[in-house]
DNA sequence: CGGTAACCGAGACGGTACGTCTCGTCTTGGG
DNA sequence: CCCAAGACGAGACGTACCGTCTCGGTTACCG
């Protein structure tokens, strides 16, 4: 991951356009061809940008994939849940939203690169999970589910949204869709009405 | 994968030795340090052999593990799932057996490689889930539960087998524990009394 | 080389299908792309002929090019100097002819590949003065003129012979030409009026 | 005015070191066992270098050996014929320092790898030429005997180069010796008194 | 305002592994 | 015992990347 900043040092700032340049090439990279063709040295080249520039700041090619799906370079901004006072609904729209952006080879292509990037790196599992979504459907969607008593006080939050997501992981794995007969029984399963 | 048999050549016939040596080189290799250091010049000197007869029976890497992994090389023979009548208490067992199984790090590792496997090869992914006896606890078992009138006939098994084992994938993913709080948890969310 | 015969043995003869086939695979390659694609898996399968069946008969691949030219599959036969009594035009004459002949790329282009194999097995040097004619114009024409009286007893043949042919090669060597001019000078240098 | 053409390259200079490693590891090869153990994978060992190292500099082995020779790994320096102002000793005296380079194994050898090495690369043949003097000789010597008047202006010079150093090639390719009787011959042959 | 420390691009370096090719030997089954 | 076929252990080929190091050039703070 990116390093802190220092109090005051010499010389000149670091280059943002560089930046930029390298976290836009991993991305393409990335939802080009996926993980196996992300190199370094293909990253330097597309970026216009010397190795020792991308060494300085990043250490490994997991830290520089976590922070280009950090800064958003991967996954769009489009899956906060809602909260329209029906728990079943919000996590059902939430579901058909990811089974969208799902259906896409190049985007399955993706979410199966950033497994594999999460193994070496486990930032990356973290951050996938923010972008989808995942935290703020679980960790904010259902504790005010809780808190507006549309869900009992100890509901297994947690685990219904790992065996959620866990459900959708493995589909994409054996390249199976995520379709709206599976988002149906998924969510009868873990949310019993 | 290994090719078919013809009906009839002329000249020596597949060393049965050297298959063996490659399969045990491949899982002595993932066991001992994952699925990076899986290269092929290094089966290739563990086993004593040439690279050219690993490439002439097996196209990738991933065809490598898949086998290796079939010939039961890398999982023990431990996960069939018993029959006692009690559908929630063998799924508990066989829960126990794998996380009995993932507690040690080359185990967990192990099934980070084979994640990481069939994403190149779906291949691996379904050999995972037989040697693991998630086949046999989900597509048989629980036919059994349903057959025997333990479990309603409308019971969605194979979404709960996913729910169930990509929890499983997920927490091994992330490091962290599969321990019997967890495995009581998931039962009760997928398997409700 | 090939092997001599044995007296009484068991089993099938040599098969001179085979034989000729090899031989005739080796003179393809070379004229059609030079020592360096002669490849004994080449000529097998050229030849079709198990890689065995050229093991059993030739040890090395400099015997193999021997043999193929002995037996006229690289030179043809018309190098043998004619005897008009004018030993100074039957050189010429000797000589316009391997001119000719060299002059195609193919040809120059064997040339070199017999040197190289002359490297490696002496007998090529050998047959490839024979095939030339080298053999027949120095030590039969030449011998021929001293003992008529048209040329001294002292004349230094084989130092002649060496000069003469170590020129052409050495000028193939470089890519050069072997024109009328050469012939003549080398001819007034060697053979004096 | 002058203007600064050369616009300066950024980076690394080529390291000296791994050029004369290389080199020198080139000659060691050669010289020790002959053309055909001159291997890419030999060299780079030998030198402590990257393959890639010598590819980036030097695209065949036919290059590398005539940079070896070039560069006086291969041949020492002393060939360079005296002027006493008699010919036919300094020519003969050359010879015999030829002769003496080319008694031992190893050298005679070297000339035979280098003789195969010009066939894929003309380079090591002109090359081969000017170490061992051929040139100094035949186009230097040879017209200042012939600017004072030693040698007729009409003396045949290359073909007489040609014909000299081409029978010692042979001769070496033959395995055949250098002698003090073969000297005298040619030199009476290709220099009438 | 000159020094100097950290930035940048480029790319050479010693290495490892890739997947292919050929070597020479060995092993089948058929003639 | 010959033959075609071809598997085998071995190892070189030339290429692609790895992560490190070294250039010359460019800021931007600091004394």
């Amino acid at each position: 991951m990116e390093q802190e900043v220092e109090s005051k040092r010499r010389g000149p700032e670091r280059s943002e356009k560089a930046r930029i340049a390298i976290l836009t090439a991993v991305a393409e990279r990335l939802l080009a061809s996926g993980y196996d063709s992300l190199t370094m040295e293909g990253i330097a080249a597309d970026a216009g940008v010397g190795k020792q520039t991308i060494y300085r700041w990043w250490k490994t090619k997991g830290d520089l994939v976590a922070d280009s799906l950090v800064e958003g370079f991967l996954i769009p901004d489009v899956f906060s849940p809602k909260n329209t006072g029906d728990i079943r609904a919000d996590l059902t729209n939430w579901l058909k939203t990811i089974a969208k952006f799902l259906k896409t080879d190049t985007n399955s292509e993706l979410l199966r690169s950033l497994v594999i990037a999460s193994v070496n790196n486990p930032e990356v599992g973290e951050n996938m999970y923010n972008r989808l979504g995942v935290i703020a459907m679980f960790n904010e969607r259902f504790r005010a589910a809780i808190a507006s008593g549309e869900l009992p006080a100890d509901t297994q939050v947690m685990e219904i949204g790992d065996a959620l997501f866990g459900s959708i992981v493995l589909r994409v794995l054996r390249h199976g869709k995520i379709d709206e007969t599976f988002i149906t029984q998924i969510v009868n399963l873990l949310l019993p009405k």
